[in-house]
DNA sequence: ATTATTTATTGTATTTATTACACGAATCCA
DNA sequence: TGGATTCGTGTAATAAATACAATAAATAAT
C-alpha cells in the first residue's frame, strides 16, 4: 500500500471540556450522543475538524453551535493519540478548555448532539472514548491555569462579590481559603474595580460588587505583573 | 499533479525540540532537511505520525532515530494546526520538547536528515514551516516549567556542581540570580545530594558536586509538596 | 616560592508576604 | 423586636525573600 494511501486514514478531531459555574458548583457542559459510536451516551462535545479549517476555528464552532457563544475564554490543552482511542480508525483529538458564564445563554443542542446539559463535576456520568481522561486532564489543567492567570472571573456574570469568587475558588481548587486573606491578597492587586452597587434582595447583609478589571490586568502585564492567588 | 496531491489529503506529524545545554549555552537541535519540502534548510526534526503508532510513540522514535537516546524527559507542549502550515496538504503536527544530556551521546543523522547539529538558542537560523513559532513556544514553556518542576537536572550531566544549575535556570530565564539566595532556596528543598567529591583540574578552587534525588522528589510530590525556584 | 587569578562557600539583618484569628454591621424573615 | 444569615474588617506572629561581601582553595604566571 502507498504510504500516502495509508495516512489518508486518519482524521483529527476537537473535543471541548466546557467549565461553568452555579450557584457554588463547577460543572461541565456534556452532549447526549445522537451519532454512531456511543450513540445513546453522554459525552464531552467535539467534532472532526474539517480540512479547511484551523483548528482553533474549530473548537470555537462547536462551542458556538452549542452555546450560541462567541467571545469567552477557550485554549488548547493537550492532544490525545492513542492508536486505539476510537473505534471506527486513527483519530487524534485536541482538546481544548472553555469557560463560560453559565447565566449568559441558553443552551442549544446541535445536529451531532441530541440534547446538552451541564453536569456537576462531583457526578459525571461515565464517558466514552478516553473523555474520562480528557476531562481529568482539563480539571487539572483549570486548576493550575486559575491559580497563575485571572480566569476564573470568566466564570463568573460581569458583577460578582468577593464571596462569589472565593467560592469558585474553593470549588475549582477544592481547598477552603480564609476569607480576610484571600480579600487581602486579591484586592492588593488592584485588578477589580468597585461599582459601588450591592447585592440586592438578598435576607442578609449585602455584598459590594465588583468587576475585573480587564485593560488594568494587561496593562499590568506588559510591566511583568505575574498574577497569583 | 504531483504524487503528494494526490494522496495526501491530511496527516499528522509530530514536531520535536529538543533542548541541550554546553558550555552555559541553552541549545537546540535542528537537523539539516534532506527531503521536499523546504528541502536543504535548518528545521525542527519531525515525521509523520505512523498509523499504528501512539503519539508519544513517534515521538520517542523520532528521538531515538536522532540521538539514539530513549529514557529521555519528554514531554507534549502544544498542537499546531493551522490550514496552510504545511505546502503539501493539510497536515496538524503535535509538538514535543525534550530535554538531554548533550554530553552523554553522539548525533545521529537519521533517513529524514542529512545533518543533525546542536544551534545556540540565541542565534538560531530562520525555519520552515510554522517551526519558528513552534520553537518560541517550547522556549516560554521550558521558562515556566523549569520554574515548577526539576526538570532543569535533564539538561545537565549525573554530578554536578550548585553553579552548574544557577547557570542552566539563568540562561534559560535570561535573569541573574543571587548565589547565596539560590543556594539556600534549592538546598532547603532537600532534593540534591552531596556526593563527596569534587571538581578536579580546574583553575580554582574546586565545587562540590551534587546529584538530584529523583526518589525523594516523588516521595514529597505524594505528599503535596510542590517545586519552585 | 610567591603572587595573581579565578571561582566556591558561607551568614545576617531587613523587608516583605503569609498566616491565624473574631466580632460588629446590614439585611430579611418570623 | 429578635433571630438568622452573610458581610466586612485589622493586627500580631511567623515565615519567606531579599540585599549584601569576605575568606578559602585550586591553578597559572612570574
Amino acid at each position: 500500500m502507498n504510504i500516502h494511501k495509508q495516512f489518508f486514514k486518519s482524521a483529527f478531531s476537537v473535543d471541548s471540556v466546557i467549565f461553568g459555574y452555579d450557584q457554588g458548583d463547577l460543572k461541565v457542559l456534556l452532549i447526549y450522543r445522537g451519532a454512531k459510536p456511543y450513540i445513546g451516551t453522554w459525552a464531552l462535545p467535539g467534532d472532526l475538524v474539517k480540512l479547511d479549517e484551523d483548528l482553533d476555528d474549530s473548537a470555537r464552532r462547536i462551542l458556538f453551535d452549542l452555546t450560541g457563544l462567541s467571545n469567552v475564554f477557550m485554549d488548547q490543552i493537550h492532544t490525545f493519540g492513542k492508536v486505539d482511542r476510537h473505534p471506527l480508525g486513527r483519530v487524534i483529538t485536541v482538546a481544548y478548555f472553555s469557560l463560560v458564564k453559565i447565566i449568559d445563554y441558553k443552551l442549544n443542542p446541535s445536529s451531532w448532539a441530541k440534547e446538552a446539559k451541564w453536569h456537576s463535576i462531583i457526578n459525571t456520568p461515565n464517558l466514552p472514548f478516553d473523555h474520562t481522561e480528557i476531562l481529568n486532564y482539563a480539571k487539572n489543567k483549570l486548576k493550575e491555569r486559575v491559580r497563575h492567570q485571572p480566569i476564573g472571573f470568566e466564570l463568573l456574570p460581569k458583577e460578582f462579590t468577593l464571596s462569589d469568587i472565593q467560592n469558585l475558588y474553593e470549588s475549582v481548587l477544592e481547598i477552603n481559603l480564609d476569607k480576610r486573606n484571600f480579600r487581602k491578597k486579591l484586592l492588593a492587586m488592584s485588578l477589580l474595580i468597585d461599582t459601588g452597587y450591592f447585592q440586592i434582595s438578598v435576607a442578609h447583609r449585602p455584598a459590594r460588587l465588583y468587576r475585573f478589571d480587564k485593560k488594568k490586568y494587561k496593562s499590568l502585564i506588559q510591566q511583568g505583573f505575574s498574577f497569583e492567588l
